[in-house]
DNA sequence: CTTCTCGGATACCGGCACTATCCAATCATT
DNA sequence: AATGATTGGATAGTGCCGGTATCCGAGAAG
């Protein structure tokens, strides 16, 4: 397959495949002479995988060449190579640790995680960028007046951690180590997405039978 | 209050202030004269609400704008407030119609809506802007060859309704329909990444559980 | 009276994801 | 063999977006 081939069956224009390929998110096909490359089915499925995280998951070009290497470094075993592909995700700004609304923020998540039993989360405290997040998060809710911490964030951390079960046993299923690794970061991606969909979905479902279209 | 002093209370530049007044985001100050203004209270919080929403739920601005207008247009129930403001966060690619995994995804969403009982959220097929992101999604992870659909979305979208009913007996602790539009508006876009880190957290917490930290 | 600060208008900036153009080598067709 | 299209590679340019910087003349503060 050579580049107008690839082009077309994947729908993205030789010219952004291009781009693609020098920016490092697509490996170089095998050059066959100076002026000629062929490209074969596994770069049509990664240049897939590339244009699923830059449009669903609205993921940086840099941050998906980050996490692609993590994906493809064989020297690390599944569960580094896809806590380190996980951790490369995120963009959130770094929490500013002198706002007294985040260290309260800090102290809250801290409670939470007591109070749910996540023994290993704590360990992560301060480290893991799902953490900061969260940090993040609630200290923007504190800082408009809203009371919203622990007590209120717990039965919600219920139903993320039956989530995570779930997403795990779905990864399960994948014989191969590769095709695992694959799956839990194309879950982070292209999943995330669609369970807001669903969640706003049920929020639609909820409020109309609640109130109905009033 | 003046400019310099909302900016400082605010941590907000004087200069992104005039930006976002510039662009409708934030409402005039009371006008004393040719070269002053008068802010108060109520200017300072919508700031930190623009702010929020802009870097943590990372909204362009036309969209906060947009979101605002909503919220503020009183000729409207509270209902259709709240529909119309969250209808139009979010920034998900229109699917391409001819597209056979996208119809196939419409199929498949059609067939969870039905499975679920979800009446009304199937009256709003293809006009809800969530609807359509769920579409898109599936779409994409059809195309990369996963095998993903209602049967596996079905258990998830129990729990997202469950998170939705948690959502919607939040809104209604506070009194006054303004507060529960701004608290519904502030779940959509500092509770949604709450969520999703509190998602990862428990990914990460599970993982650990189930294989240590290898 | 002088210096500061104000609000308002306008121009500019850097980052990002592409996109367009040019080039010489080579392939496909006549 | 001639010719026109296509290839990969290099480089420059584009459009958008969120924000900055600069300038201005009117007024406030000391």
């Amino acid at each position: 397959m050579r580049l107008a081939e690839l082009s077309t069956r994947s729908g993205v224009s030789v010219a952004t495949i291009k781009y693609y390929l020098r920016e490092g998110l697509l490996p170089q096909g095998r050059q066959i002479n100076a002026t000629t490359s062929e490209y074969d089915e596994e770069h049509l499925r990664r240049l897939r995988l590339v244009r699923a995280m830059i449009q669903i998951g609205r993921v940086p070009v840099a941050t998906v060449r980050e996490v692609l290497g993590h994906v493809d470094d064989d020297s690390l075993g599944r569960t580094i190579r896809l806590g380190a592909a996980l951790w490369a995700l995120p963009q959130v700004p770094e929490p500013d640790e002198d706002d007294e609304y985040v260290r309260a923020a800090h102290r809250e998540v801290g409670a939470l995680l007591d109070r749910l039993g996540w023994q290993h989360a704590q360990q992560l405290t301060s480290i893991s960028p799902a953490y900061r997040s969260l940090v993040v998060a609630l200290a923007a809710f504190r800082r408009l007046g809203f009371d919203w911490g622990a007590e209120q964030l717990a039965p919600y951390a219920e139903l993320m951690h039956r989530t995570a079960v779930l997403d795990l046993d779905n990864m399960e299923a994948y014989p191969s180590d590769a095709e695992q690794v694959e799956f839990a970061i194309l879950g982070a991606i292209l999943n995330e997405p669609a369970l807001q969909a669903l969640h706003r979905l049920a929020q639609e479902e909820e409020s109309a039978r609640r109130y109905g279209f009033e």
